[in-house]
DNA sequence: TCGACAATTAAACAATTATTTAAATATTTG
DNA sequence: CAAATATTTAAATAATTGTTTAATTGTCGA
């Protein structure tokens, strides 16, 4: 995760429609949703969808799996995850902090093990 | 956190400058940095930081003390923290995941004590 | 209290981002 | 292959956000 793709990532997020769009898929798991049943639950028109699915995909927050006629979307928790290391790195300036310092995701991994 | 908060959060954090600057005081630690320094460091006009500043300090991400005729901000931990775990909040419909359940920052502590 | 410095606020302008309606693409089913 | 469905792309408009220059507020030290 570096600076430009942190930002893209946080852009991504940071827009009411598009936020709550990733949350359904974080908590949707793996196998994700279709457009139109985002859609719909999210109440907004299907061009409105697309728009912000792009602005996630774009970021790799979510990916895309066209099955049948349906796409599908699920959300990147390996990309949710870098974005969360990035933002506690080097957290107050290597003193004792609330989370341990963030490493890698293999570290992390490690430590939860 | 709430929808609303976190949205603030992340807007506040989807900018070059305020990202960097906010970056720049997490790795700062608790004391902070005073205005002109962090103007001086980010390569931006006065009234930029202090535009920039604002939209942080009103998603609570920073805070401001003054001493002297200096402002310092500094990083609001807690806030980070409670962000990460909205995000990563119910995660994989409760599956096994990366990361463990985010629960409060409570739970956190404990679990890192 | 005056001059200098630190920072913010105001106002005008520039740039980016979101929403909408209409048209296009791709896939399944009859 | 034609009709129907799922979704995307395009184009126009509306709304929000960032930048700049100039003016203001507050604090310190001579």
């Amino acid at each position: 995760m570096n600076r430009a793709r942190a930002l893209q990532s946080l852009a991504a997020l940071a827009q009411a429609t598009r936020l709550e769009a990733f949350r359904v898929l974080v908590q949707a798991g793996p196998e994700g949703l279709a457009a139109g049943d985002l859609a719909a639950r999210l109440d907004i028109t299907p061009p409105a969808l697309s728009f912000h699915l792009r602005g996630l995909a774009h970021a790799r927050l979510i990916q895309a799996r066209q099955q049948g006629r349906f796409i599908y979307y699920s959300a990147d928790y390996d990309a949710m995850q870098s974005l969360v290391d990035f933002l506690t790195e080097n957290c107050c300036g290597g003193a004792a902090c609330l989370r341990p310092q963030a490493g890698s995701r293999r570290a992390n991994r490690r430590r939860l093990a």
